[in-house]
Order: structure tokens, then sequence, then C-alpha cells
DNA sequence: GCCGCTATATAAACTGTTATATATTGGTGT
DNA sequence: ACACCAATATATAACAGTTTATATAGCGGC
């Protein structure tokens, strides 16, 4: 399990509730990773048996006590061991390519659709990382000194994703373009790029 | 569960057993799916269930009986639904990322080391990709009239898994370039790129 | 005779998502 | 003023999905 190690190097910048953990989640490292809350809670329980970090609970009235968790030095020692293990990469894992790879089952047209919409999407996330996560880095970087280092690391792995996005849409145009030679009458899958008939814009 | 749809796919080709199930998987679909034989067999019994496929019984002596499951035109139909459907595109979810993410927290050195050895991974697959899975595909097409409609989608895939491969080796290779001007002693890590290092663009 | 392969599975453990529960603060609507 | 909902903050339960380990049983090779 990863999540132990990403709470780590989380905990490894300032020590947190479990609550702001999945906020630091949701407005960080979402591009990559993500865990519900309810992975996070036993996650930490389990690192503060292991004595990788610390827990000090600080008193509230009318609310639940804050359960703030720092890393230990033995946390640091773990996420450190951690970083040094070569695992064999990360696969894509993509239900996406199920539907491609059994493609002769179902109708082009079909597949042509679901073919454009996964490009519509990945241009979605891509335009988002492009405009809104860079300028989070950015300011970040800017205002608060003590992220200039950190800023460096964010901004490589959001690069990857940018890759990652790119490279999906552009084997989505490639795709459509190969599968659109076998079907020669797939105008309704292509809305826009005959600009002549707007009749047949089948967006449903 | 797409792992249920996968196997759909699967038997939309022939009826197979479980266990010739999980050889297709590890002979084709493997670069982007995966799936364990203790996964499979009850997922077949599911799909048994649910009236997607069918099974029929081959009686052996002395071994367990073969099962073999046929895809029901039921089946058919709930493959066909699903590949209709848009869920939102397959995040990256590369533990990878993780390490380079807390990058501040680790030495320089061990960074670079392992993002070398990750680099090493990926073209080594993608070596692996370009030789075997597609010679396998293309023998394939040439071999079995059956298979040459297949075999445009397949190799459709192969190049979204290879267009993934060489994204992450580029930005392997540029976030070293990076990296290694953050740390003008990493000759360590980087074995027959010296030879030439003029003075030090120490940026400390 | 042990090892690995074919062929079938089950059990246990681990990882991850969705739903639900509690209790307070603060804002929007009427 | 009061009703309602969202957000803050903490969790647990139930479910879904995946991996690893174990069990059985014959067959073929070293």
């Amino acid at each position: 399990m990863s999540l132990k190690h990403a709470l780590l190097g989380i905990l490894g910048h300032r020590p947190m509730s479990g609550y702001e953990v999945k906020q630091f989640f949701d407005s960080s490292v979402q591009h990559f990773w993500n865990a519900e809350l309810s992975q996070i809670y036993p996650t930490l329980k389990g690192l503060e048996e292991a004595g990788f970090v610390a827990k000090h609970v600080e008193f509230q009235e009318n609310r639940p006590n804050r359960k703030v968790y720092e890393i230990t030095d033995a946390g640091r020692a773990e996420f450190r061991r951690w970083v040094r293990e070569t695992p064999p990469p990360a696969g894509l894992r993509d239900p996406f390519m199920v539907k491609v790879f059994f493609g002769t089952q179902v109708p082009l047209e079909d597949l042509l659709i679901v073919l454009r919409r996964q490009m519509e999407e990945h241009q979605k996330l891509l335009a988002f990382s492009e405009t809104v996560l860079r300028a989070r880095i950015r300011e970040g970087m800017e205002h608060h000194e003590a992220l200039r280092r950190d800023g460096v690391f964010w901004s490589l792995t959001l690069d990857m994703a940018m890759s990652y996005r790119r490279a999906y849409i552009a084997w989505c145009e490639e795709s459509m373009r190969m599968l659109e030679q076998m079907v020669p009458d797939a105008a309704a899958a292509r809305p826009g790029t005959d600009a002549d008939h707007p009749a047949s814009a089948a967006t449903a």
C-alpha cells in the first residue's frame, strides 16, 4: 500500500489531522493519487501503531477532539527507505482500452462516439491541469518561501500528468482517423469536422 | 467492475474455461489489464447467475471437469451497453509520482537513482511491446483470417500502451536533466553520461 | 522422487469506495 | 425568526475489487 507512504510524505510537511490530510490530497496530489477519509483514518491509526507517526490530541468543547498526527524519526526513515525501493512500474489498467480491444464486437459508430467523448474528457482534465493546478503551484511558490523547493517537484508530477493526457488525446485522434477510414459514413460521430450539415449533430 | 466486461469481451471471441480465460489475459490484454484466476472463477460464476454466460460441463476422468463458459445474447447486449457508457477517464494512480512529489524529503541523489531505474524499467517494457507483442499481433493476423479485423483494434491498444511508455521515458529524462542542475556532483547517478562537465552551474 | 505444468478452485488478507452517523457553525431563503 | 442546507470535523460499516496463499490431482520431464 502506498497510501501509507503518501501519508508519511504529507505529514513530513507538517503535522495534520485526518481531515486536513484529506484536504491536502484533494488540493494537490489528486492528479495521480487519491484517498477517501474512510481509508485515511484507519491508515493513520496503523501508522501510529507502527510508530511512524505520533498522535497528540487537542481537546475541543462541543465537538470531537482533534487528533493531530506528527511524523516520527522512524516514519521519516521508513519514507526514505520506501523511496529507494524499485518496484515494477505501474501499468495502465484502463477499462477504456478493454472497450477498444474488443472493438470488433460493437458497431464502429458506437466506438467512434465513445472515443470522441473519452478524448473530450481528457482535454478538459488537461485544461484544468494547465490552468488551475499550474497556477496553484506558481502562487504557492511566489507567496511562501518554504515552498520554493517543493514547487519544483510538484511541477514535475504535473508535467507527467499532462504528458499522459496529451499522449492520450493524440492517440484518440489518431484512432478516430484510423477507424473512420473503415466506416466511410461516420459523420454522426464527428460533429463539426465537416462544417456543412448541422442537422446531424447527434449529441442527444 | 470492468473485469466482468473484459470477460464478456473475451468470451465473445469463443467459449472458454476459466483457465483458458486466464491464459488469454496473460497473452493479450496484459499490457492494460490483468486478473488472477482467483478473481476470474467467481466472476464467471456471477456472470452465469446474471444470465450473461452459459456453462456447459465437459466430464473428464481423473481430474476436475472442464467448465466451459459461452456468452449468451443477454451477455452480448450487456457488453454493447457497457461500451456505450461514458465513465470519467482513468487517472494515473502511480506510486512513483508520490516519490517525486515529496522529493524535498529525500536526498536528491536517491531520487535520481530511482528515476533512472524507473526509466529503464519502462524502456524494457516498451521494447517488449515493440517486438514481442507487436509480432504476436502481426502473426495472428497473417495466419488467421478471422483475426484480421481484431488485429486492428489490438494494435490500437498496443499503440496507446507504447505512447504511454514513451511519454514516461521522455519525462524521466527531462526530470533527471532538471534535477541534475540542482545537484552538481551527481555523477554517481548517471553512469556514462559524464565525459564533459565544464565548471558547474551550481544552484545549491 | 521432486519439480513444474495443466486444471480446478477456496480462503484469507489487503485495498479502496460508498453510505451512514454525530454534532456544531454559518449562510441562504421565506 | 426559523427552516434548511452546506461545510467542518470526526469517524464506522458495508460493500466491491484485487492479490497472495493454499489445496487437490494427474501427467511429463530431469
